[in-house]
DNA sequence: TCATTTATGCTAAATTTTTAGCATTTTTTC
DNA sequence: GAAAAAATGCTAAAAATTTAGCATAAATGA
């Protein structure tokens, strides 16, 4: 269960993921305010809960409203997320990837460092933190 | 028109855009073998006719048979796919983004070191390339 | 407490997406 | 050059998605 599944999102289920993922953690009023096409607050509740039922998403109680949270963590889901667009688009490059994603950055020589450092220490095998 | 207004396709059309993507061009052939639940052949026409309205696809004639391309160059369409992964899932950070994709590579120290070369390009201003 | 507000539960209609069929045209092959 | 094969053009049905409405329950506050 490690795969892509949500690649088989419809479009607005993917929309209502991507907020939850941003937020990390969402009531209805919460999307409804981070969707540009005021849709029905009726709309985001069933939509949320089909979510559910797909086990995406689970809910717990806060007082009296719901709060949705993604049932995959965060960080497995940008990975495989990653993954598929270094897959279609980068021809499976790393270099490729990282060269763009730095040449979007325009990034200050601090930082630029700190990624070194991250490299140097991929080299000495650690692949941790 | 810089957007991400392939975030707008639906699912099965994504799907396509994928395959097209990966394979630069494509003849409705080529879209059907990398369809894993083999649709007709009608349904994979009518979809790139579709794509084609909505101009993210353009065709040339091969001989006697379609090519499709995307309009929208491979590059473009990988940064902006990029760009939404990494506002997601990894709080616009590009050192988490770069860490993860070192990690789930397991790369040898040869490519690590075109990746210290490529910072330290990045570091002298030179975005090109 | 009782009216008001703010939630959720459930259901069904509207819309969009997805699919495939049949007719026609072009290419190939014998 | 006629039959077969391999394309495309167009149309419409089936399925899935998206939307919103109405009923009901829980919380708030005068």
């Amino acid at each position: 269960m490690e795969d892509n599944h949500i690649a088989k999102l419809s479009r607005r289920e993917r929309q209502l993921m991507d907020i939850v993922y941003q937020r990390g953690r969402v009531s209805v009023a919460d999307v409804l305010e981070d969707l540009p096409d005021e849709p029905s607050y009726s709309t985001v509740r069933a939509l949320l809960r089909i979510l559910e039922e797909k086990e995406h998403l689970t809910h717990e109680k806060d007082g009296k409203r719901y709060i949705y949270r993604p049932t995959q963590p965060r960080q497995q889901a940008g990975r495989s997320a990653l993954k598929q667009i270094f897959h279609t688009f980068f021809d499976k490059s790393i270099e490729k990837t990282v060269m763009t994603l730095i040449s979007e950055a325009d990034l200050s020589d601090e930082e630029l460092d700190r990624l070194s450092q991250l490299i140097e220490n991929a080299k000495k095998g650690d692949t941790s933190s």
